[in-house]
DNA sequence: TTTAATATATCGTACATCCGATATGTTGGG
DNA sequence: CCCAACATATCGGATGTACGATATATTAAA
């Protein structure tokens, strides 16, 4: 998402931001969510530094309950979810499109 | 493509991949086609590096004609993009089939 | 309480992506 | 032939993604 406007970086930031826009999770629900789609659990060192990226640049706030810190879209980054889903349809439309 | 395993890391190599699938192109041709889905072309410096690699890794082979350098798939590379679709596909599902 | 498990977080290192600048070779127009 | 346009290619520097290792705090289990 730090590519707002036309490179590929910032695709897991993406997809953590599209994550968090069908429901607020912590970071260890995430990754696991992550790993349900991709076969692979990203670590700690990955997960958590996109996620202060995130809340860096507004677009994610926070809600800490005991050990665990509950990650929600902040209207900039539900906007910022519609920009980036559109370059992103546009992009890939067919690599999903013809199957296999 | 160099993440044949699990990370965000080698989206562009999986888009030149992909492009290079579908039609056999020269660099040039792989930026302008780069520029129409994503709106910005991808500069000297970034495609000449991903074409490097790909080639090095035995994904794509070359053919030179005058000043052009036409890029097309190997079978080697043909069976990496298969294996990469896949992932690509479990992973972003949905983002690209809620329509907006 | 001690121990284990979980969630969070940072560090160092490596590599992919990206740009602008720069350079070389080919081609076509003047 | 000379020059502009194009295709190719590399370099330096910045940022994003990734892992393993490490550290701390909270919670649950023993």
């Amino acid at each position: 998402m730090r590519g707002d406007c036309c490179d590929m970086r910032g695709m897991l930031s993406f997809l953590v931001l599209f994550l968090l826009s069908k429901k607020p999770m912590n970071g260890s629900e995430i990754a696991r969510e992550i790993e349900r789609r991709k076969g692979a659990k990203p670590s700690p060192g990955t997960i958590y530094p996109a996620l202060k990226g995130l809340r860096e640049m507004g677009f994610v706030k926070e809600k800490k309950s005991g050990k665990t810190v509950t990650y929600s879209l902040t209207s900039k980054g539900k906007d910022a979810l519609r920009l980036a889903k559109q370059r992103f349809c546009a992009t890939f439309t067919d690599v999903l499109g013809n199957g296999k």
